[in-house]
DNA sequence: GTCTATATTCCGATAGAC
DNA sequence: GTCTATCGGAATATAGAC
């Protein structure tokens, strides 16, 4: 908790921190808890004291980065701002997250794949629950016209589609267009402002 | 090669065949050699007969794998047809061909993430390449005014995400949206057609 | 709390019979 | 080509001193 209180804290940090890392690059089976520990500055013993084992470890960061994006996920899309200044809102403060945390989307998604059934308990855990305010507010849109016929659902998932794919798709995005790191991070910056006016520019109706 | 021509093929194929299931769910490091050869029917002896190590197995299904992303990819967008009508025929294809192999994409980006530096070698030994067709294509109906300002390669991401997030991120739409298998099948056909023209509609120009 | 040294388990790979 | 049995190394985890 804090660093005062607990002086071994710092310790724990340095782990936990280590611990993102390396199993955010590896995934659980490929992390080594040897590498865990030198990124931490320790050694394997202290590492086992602190955290029982690998599983216990691993289960903290991925609730951790689940909590996470569960956070910026429903407080953008439940709250009570109009349509398009959500989407607006959302696209940009999710692709922030995620290029600050670049590891976040491409781990949870790359572990929930190996282990679909076990870690499905996180979600429950976390407190996922589909967004249903923004369900009825894109319906009440549909509704008075302003928007095309589209089901809620579709347009969650291009909405996360085009926010996170580069994320997790960035090596395949480096190799096929043969961008560098520069280029790669140019590309995202643009994507904040545009990915919302993209969105919109897909639903909006024209007379 | 042949069945008729060599009886061990067979044994072979299921070798194959397991491994792509094996790899695909569980990642390189993830994947056991005692899994592959149960799956295969076989036993882990005969597995090291036909296929030296692991890394020659996960070798051969890793490019096969890509392989195939790469024919798609560019037998589509660098043939001649018009920029929308492609943007039809490519979003359809890709999103069947992942459907048919929903393993191919995420494991694929997974491995990348992994291990970025020594698997960008498959990308040159299997010949892909920027498409640079269709990115001529895109600037030359920008030029002409029938679409939006866009950096191609922006469109191109934004094609690849709404096509392949859905597979990468099944489990976490699955969770988040509180989806049976069945609905997201549902929502993943309903994509084949739907996602092109939420593309087009996104370049657009209305007068 | 932190270390060195060691036990234990697991898994890729090989030897050798058939 | 296919099997059983086993080796050898690597990685997780623990024992015990400080």
């Amino acid at each position: 908790m804090d660093d005062l209180k607990d002086p071994s804290a710092k310790t724990r940090n340095q782990i936990l921190e280590a611990s993102r890392k390396v199993f955010s690059r590896y995934g659980y089976a490929g992390a080594r808890m040897q590498q865990i520990a030198d990124e931490a500055g320790i050694n394997k013993a202290l590492l086992h004291y602190h955290f029982r084992n690998k599983e216990t470890l691993y289960g903290m960061i991925f609730k951790e980065a689940l909590g996470t994006l569960k956070n910026t996920l429903f407080e953008v899309l439940n709250c009570d701002k109009p349509l398009f200044d959500k989407i607006r809102i959302f696209c940009n403060e999710y692709i922030n997250l995620l290029q600050q945390n670049s590891f976040f989307i491409g781990f949870v998604a790359m572990e929930l794949n190996h282990n679909p059934d076990k870690l499905l308990g996180y979600f429950k855990e976390t407190g996922i629950r589909p967004p249903q305010i923004f369900v009825e507010q894109i319906n009440e849109e549909i509704r008075k016209g302003t928007i095309i016929h589209i089901q809620p659902q579709q347009l969650i998932i291009n909405i996360l589609s085009m926010s996170a794919f580069p994320f997790i798709g960035k090596p395949v995005i480096k190799g096929v267009m043969g961008m560098d790191d520069e280029q790669f991070n140019t590309i995202i910056e643009q994507r904040k402002k545009m990915v919302s006016e993209w969105i919109i520019a897909s639903i909006e109706k024209h007379y």
